[in-house]
DNA sequence: CATCCGTGTGGGAACGATGTCACATCCCTT
DNA sequence: AAGGGATGTGACATCGTTCCCACACGGATG
């Protein structure tokens, strides 16, 4: 960004190599030499078409240069839902960990549709992304990808374990966390409310609060497993009806921000008390977890940090496209805050 | 998203048009053809092309064509702050409209920093995007685009207006807004927290502000406007400091969901009690705001719809580069909740 | 004096897709 | 029977960049 003149060359109006070469009376081969420091020029010369280049505002076109060279320095990002902080905080520490290392990012919000998925992937081979960085929808993409040749990192979610790279977060290990400090405080009747536990991160995070439950010689009641959607009006509703049952839980594991946030408004809606009537802990760290009171005890992990860790492992899959899959786990941490609490000494009170 | 299995073809591994056309036993040109939809093709050609096409699963080089046709279907989205949600829902919005409008997306978070702006407004350039939606960080970045044939559209903050396309919020009717609710309860003292008072956005705000003190016959105290940085932290140190002065306001309006969450973080470590102690009003509707107790009162803007109008100006103006420059006004609407209520009866009590 | 190297430069062929143009059919009209 | 439209196809130039190659110097070596 140095020129501010408009300088029409050419029938698009934006300088071409070609018009660089004349302004400094060269050939398109010495200022192509110059620009990208490979080869032979010599002190004047380069002088000449540094000067021009930066007069006439030239700036290469990528385009073009992919085509001739067939690699590309730009990624892309499919996330699933910019508005989930959780989703938002990882675009940004991709884009921040992209930007370092030279990688323009083209970032698509596929809205949890497969449908969307599906297109916007197709959209990236057409652009020839260098790679991919999914939050999948679906296990279908990472295998289109896959055989079109373009390199895939799962992230958060993983479909596609031993074929391709992941990063996640220590779902399991959270979730025991997070129903073990439950357990630990005298909770025997405790709800998980997920999204489904069937793919890898609810898979796992079901798992954790087995686990737990099992440590603490606890059974595990079917009925205490709540399958909400992946929005907060229906979490809340599902949240509303679990609080709302003559054997109430004591105490409700949220197993992500959105599924907290209505599990937090359905309590705060049949008037019940927190943690006093119900203990609630979460996964993921939202701001909002901090300011409400009682702060909202939960399963931090650093989406940032997945956004980050995603693009290194997919610069190294770039470099090495046939190395064996890894897939990184990212530590998690449990913030005990004030939503959690020993049960009520007592039953709750029966149902009129 | 047809095929499935890897089809190794030319140097790179994906199959150009030309595989298509040697696979269906035409030229290239008739590939082009049938493909693209313009010209003649026989039926049982067109239906041998189509055939081997999906069956090599074949998409076509964005950048081959982009170089041919010298006009792209990609747009650029500049936004200071990804982990904001009022830049993530903005996002999200544009990007939603850019898929229905057939654009891809090329998305940069810059970090509030001029000069990561000036170096991505420049791969955007590289890229030839069709155009730019941008929160600018600098007055530089529109003017640099628009010399470069580059179509901009300026939102939530507006540093070229008359000579760049702009879609804001009603920023100085909503503070107003925000303002008036305050005096109309009897608000005498209210401060005004704002991250800048010279560029667009915080200039109307402020003279939002100025305006409804004027129109209640209160006096502008300057004092009583603290301008704070960008990040929480920050806000929550100037609003400490404002709360602890001996001469408190009785209300604060804080123009934005990063400096309405300091202020209401300040308020929480002094023990002042809201709306009692102090009342608040914002600016952004944040999902933390109808979370915490009480809930906090501000002036709603669509984040999200700002994305969506956002990309249809820029389509428009794609269209009609020539045309004469406009700016759309959203609306925005009060939400009074219970942070905000009359002042206390008597004056604070003095300091000791 | 011929050869050879190091240094510096320009010509021209790619890259993949598009679209114009010319050509080659066939059938129908005059 | 010759002309001419309608229909269908392929050759080729083009877009902006890169990079391999050829070449042109000057000076040093054999």
């Amino acid at each position: 960004m140095t020129a501010e003149r408009p300088f029409p060359c050419g029938r698009s109006g934006r300088p071409t190599i070609k018009d660089v070469a004349a302004a400094a009376g060269v050939s398109r081969s010495t200022v192509s030499r110059v620009l990208t420091g490979r080869g032979y020029a010599a002190h004047d010369v380069r002088e000449r078409v540094l000067r021009a280049a930066a007069e006439l505002g030239y700036v290469p076109d990528v385009a073009a240069r992919l085509l001739k060279q067939q690699v590309s320095r730009s990624i892309g990002v499919l996330v699933s839902d910019l508005r989930n902080p959780f989703y938002a905080e990882l675009a940004a520490g991709a884009g921040r960990e992209a930007r370092a290392r030279g990688y323009t990012m083209v970032l698509t919000d596929t809205g949890l549709s497969a449908e969307i998925e599906d297109e916007a992937a197709e959209a990236l081979v057409a652009l020839r992304v260098a790679g991919v960085i999914v939050t999948p929808n679906s296990p279908a993409v990472s295998g289109y990808l896959g055989s079109r040749g373009v390199s895939v990192v799962e992230v958060d979610r993983q479909f596609a374990a031993g074929t391709t790279d992941g990063v996640v977060a220590g779902n399991r290990v959270g979730a025991r966390a997070a129903t073990a400090h439950l357990t630990g405080l005298g909770h025997r009747r405790i709800a998980l409310v997920i999204d489904e536990t069937e793919w890898t991160t609810g898979y796992e995070r079901h798992q954790g609060y087995l686990e737990a439950l099992h440590a603490a010689d606890l059974k595990a009641d079917p009925d205490l497993v709540v399958t909400a959607g992946w929005d907060v009006a229906d979490a809340r509703r599902r949240a509303s009806d679990l609080l709302r049952r003559p054997d109430r839980p004591t105490a409700v594991f949220a197993a992500n921000n959105v599924l907290a946030e209505g599990v937090w408004r359905a309590a705060g809606e049949l008037g019940l008390r927190v943690p006093a009537d119900v203990s609630l802990v979460a996964f993921d760290d939202a701001p909002w977890m901090s300011m409400v009171s009682p702060p909202v005890s939960t399963v931090e992990q650093d989406a940032f940090h997945l956004g980050v860790a995603a693009v290194r492992r997919l610069d190294a899959r770039i470099e090495l496209p046939e190395a064996d899959s890894v897939t990184t786990v990212l530590g998690v941490r449990l913030l005990p805050r004030g939503s959690t609490a020993p049960p009520p000494p007592v039953l709750p009170p029966p149902p009129l």
